[in-house]
DNA sequence: CGCTCTATTGAGTGGGGTCAAATAAGGTGG
DNA sequence: CCACCTTATTTGACCCCACTCAATAGAGCG
């Protein structure tokens, strides 16, 4: 019998089966799962037959080079909406950053529709993921390492509304990987931010951002 | 009275007024208009009233940061459409970048329709665009400098149909700006590519894939 | 308290940037 | 068609930001 399961679990666990009470912005109609820390939700390569919904917690995707350097495209938080691709074959693998629980949907269900409005969602969601990868496009392609992680911690407080204190729900690592550098130079580049008064590292998931314009203005 | 304009103009110039005769994939009803090189097709901050389908020539989209850093986030050849935005604001300028010919389509043509089966192509269309805008990611976050360029040959070998001789309908300058990079160290790149037998630049716009297969291992 | 995992800091290196010069490729006017 | 001018590209010399390798310091957990 499905349990609404929060605790540390080997494989994902079903949680309730009711549709969502209230849907945000796409109506998603599944299965809530949650997902233990690090476990993956999807994998590159198989069948996209779901698409996913944040309910807690956060997701990071990304894809791999075959000598194993990694890149996040993005990280999800609760309420975003994942795992919509065109073809059959995912391109991106998924995984919790978080013990996480997801809204999990039939593609099927969604794509299959002779539903304008719906379609007209579906499309909405995609230009707005494509809008977030092009200012990634942006950050990777022409901004320094401490530009990098400056406008990281601006999106990233105003995804999660939290304004001026951050909980990261991810690791040095995922943020080099989702920010094209290594943990060294994110790890002395929080330093630096840090030295010219920006921010206030507060242990390692903590981040208290002291001067928010300042710190979008380093960005551009 | 419009005329097919294939001339060098100071400013765009209506071409036709006939619809397209033959819709590859997306049906867009406008007027067709020719841009010389180097123009502005739309700006950055403009409100987004038409989609453009490139018939001819070809074109470079891109942002800029406040100092005058530049990422072009794609390029569009013959047959692409691009321009399509969510809100009513561009967050990109685009130029020709040769003597270019473009289908212009007014964007209430296409969004404003409760046409189910046009909302799914502009969907595809989307996450068409954002798979590219993905791969530009991992391109940028996690390949080297001759990687990024040999993977660029690929992808545009790939896009022109153009076998194993590339023309280059861009500079090294745009090159540079969507990968990443500088001139000197594209240039240097293609020197190095050139070395190892697995390109022949011939003439700064023509570049001859000697080993196309070896070429796309590189970037794994 | 000790073990493990993650993050920070330090020292040294190298890939790609900067600056500058040489070369090639286009245009333009005579 | 050629000489001249302008712009684009290549090459060289040198430098610096971010990477690598290594050691230290916290954090989390049993």
């Amino acid at each position: 019998m499905p349990i609404l399961a929060a605790t540390r679990s080997s494989y994902p666990v079903p949680a309730t089966e009711r549709p969502t009470p209230q849907a945000d912005d796409v109506r998603l109609i599944g299965v809530t799962m949650s997902y233990a820390r690090g476990r993956e939700i999807c994998g590159q390569g198989e069948r996209a037959n779901h698409v996913y919904k944040v309910i807690r917690g956060a997701v990071r995707s990304f894809r791999m080079l075959s000598d194993g350097r990694r890149q996040i495209c993005d990280f999800y938080l609760p309420g975003d909406i994942f795992g919509i691709e065109l073809g059959g074959e995912r391109r991106e693998t998924a995984e919790a950053l978080a013990d996480t629980v997801l809204l999990v949907a039939r593609r099927s269900a969604l794509i299959d529709e002779e539903d304008g409005p719906m379609a007209r969602q579906l499309w909405r969601l995609a230009v707005a993921e494509l809008q977030r990868s092009q200012d990634h496009v942006l950050t990777l392609g022409r901004r320094s390492a401490s530009e990098r992680v400056a406008s990281f911690l601006v999106d990233l407080s105003d995804r999660l509304g939290a304004g001026e204190d951050l909980e990261l729900p991810m690791s040095r690592q995922d943020i080099a990987d989702y920010l094209g550098l290594t943990i060294e130079t994110v790890s002395r580049s929080l330093t630096q931010l840090q030295a010219i008064g920006m921010i206030k590292v507060g242990g390692c998931r903590l981040i208290h951002l002291c001067r928010p314009a300042a710190l979008a203005d380093l960005c551009e």
